[in-house]
DNA sequence: GCAAAAATGTAGTTAAATTACATAATTGAT
DNA sequence: ATCAATTATGTAATTTAACTACATTTTTGC
């Protein structure tokens, strides 16, 4: 997925694409994913990698292959076989991988830490976890979901506890679109209007875990009486199973009691994200709406 | 900020440093930068490499030098002019910059986007935003403000309409440490909440332009009763002046009708630090109050 | 205008990566 | 256990890319 920079407009020398790429796997983690795979020199070379990944941008082939007690031509191949074009590209792929934050940094705030030292730790792990949003977004159903949603008698946002304060921005964020929008943010709420939900009714909501009982529940209500309804929870859970569609958003792990649960921010971002892709094919009438709703808060 | 990755701990053969670098200056900033004390060959490569940078990467030293009109040691000239060995040296160095998102990445949604590209955009630019955050984080008055909210009888929260489920949201977060918490949204509460304020009340006001009449009205009234104001909104703005302390949250302009407000994004994710860097500040039982407000929610 | 210094390019050399072919090792069938 | 086929590996040769030496051109300062 491309982005074309555009900044000709302040420097006439700008005409680049700059790539944000999916800033998740990187070859150093293909090359150990695949370690029980390789044969006996393959491996050699693996492991070589694996130690002096840093070395090898600045090393040679020839070094590379003595190092790793091989060939030249096992090295090329094992590039070849990881996928690659040759040495080369094994190269610029090490480069752009040790650029990269790794999934596995660690964030955790602990009592030693200091006011400063703890904000930065909460921000960057807000950061991975959009940044590992980012990587999976190719494969969730925007495409199916707003469809739906542009046919709807109305949208009912759905959440409790934390996710109702999702769903409740949510809401307010989809009425300026101009579709019938409401948050249900209570069980009974949410059985009750389940209860009575049409074919043309679209449910979004927003679950960390997908397990609360009364809220999967009234999920299976709606979708028994025809309503679609669209997920954002983690993707092995029992609303999942109910759900028309789902987003996936799997929950970084609890590792202390500081942990702010940052999967909020996911569900708030993929959710900025529906309402743009569902204004986009909404078309001039929600972009109208769009606009009006903001002047309409314009301070004269 | 550095970071010293230690993972040999599960991986042997891990052992090397990864560094999460500041991301800033990079070497085609450093390019542009010198334009102007280029001679007439080396001001071609430059202008070659701005324009082509991404090409450059898998572009051999001998196409480079057709494609900016000038002979191939001129281009290894122009990379020893840089600082560098050569050319190789000077892919390194690009293959670098371009893992790295730059701060005037443009992110507008355009009606011709497609579902995917549009989401992808909207998500790329909160990363972008929380990046932008972590990088002024250091100069955010966290202990300041820490301070005052231990000694709080009581903490308020307040905000309308985004802002006021940023502010419910945080309000639902810090209630969890065991002080009182309220969260005022709507003008009427403010006004009246405002009016009865005492010293040992700590307002976390939240607003994205900090400019509405009868928000900065009621924190006027709290801070002559003596109230401390944290405000997380625009440090020009009118809010800002009365505060006590400012987090600044420096919106990014408002390009299309299609821009989502990722600065509620900025907002949660401070409020998330704050709440982080008050629990440690607090220490034990506000940990413990942590631990059983989460497992309250344990279904058996 | 002229000499010196700097910039630039052509041609040749070296380094690095890749390919072709031969040999060794492994696997599967009998 | 043996043998044939397949796969893996290495040696040597070739190609590509980067770099250097030297000649020519351009620019600068007096």
């Amino acid at each position: 997925m491309a982005y074309y920079l555009r900044i000709s407009y302040f420097y006439p020398y700008f005409n680049y694409i700059l790539v944000l790429s999916a800033l998740n796997s990187a070859i150093l983690n293909d090359i150990r994913d695949n370690l029980p795979r390789f044969s006996k020199s393959e491996r050699k070379v693996a492991d070589w990698l694996l130690t002096n990944a840093r070395l090898a941008i600045d090393t040679p082939l020839s070094a590379v292959a003595s190092g790793a007690t091989v060939s030249e031509p096992t090295v090329v191949r094992f590039c070849r076989k990881m996928g690659m074009s040759g040495f080369r590209e094994l190269k610029t792929h090490l480069i752009a991988a040790l650029q990269k934050p790794q999934s596995y940094v660690h964030h955790d705030v602990s009592q030693a830490d200091d006011a400063t030292s703890a904000a930065i730790k909460v921000l960057e792990s807000s950061v991975q976890t959009l940044v590992d949003l980012r990587a999976s977004i190719a494969h969730m159903p925007f495409d199916a979901a707003v469809s739906t949603m542009m046919d709807a008698r109305q949208l009912i946002f759905v959440g409790l506890g934390a996710s109702g304060h999702v769903a409740s921005d949510a809401c307010h964020k989809f009425f300026r679109l101009g579709i019938p929008c409401s948050a249900s943010l209570d069980t009974q709420t949410i059985l009750q209007q389940a209860a009575i939900a049409s074919p043309r009714d679209v449910y979004l909501t927003i679950s960390h875990s997908g397990s609360w009982p009364l809220l999967i529940r009234g999920m299976q209500l709606a979708q028994q009486r025809g309503a679609t309804i669209i997920a954002l929870t983690h993707p092995s859970s029992e609303l999942a199973g109910v759900a028309t569609y789902t987003f996936d958003c799997v929950p970084a792990e609890d590792t202390n009691a500081f942990t702010p649960m940052s999967s909020r921010l996911a569900h708030l971002t993929l959710l900025d994200a529906l309402q743009v892709t569902l204004a986009i094919k909404l078309g001039g009438t929600a972009e109208n709406n769009l606009q009006l709703t903001k002047a309409a808060l314009a301070i004269p």
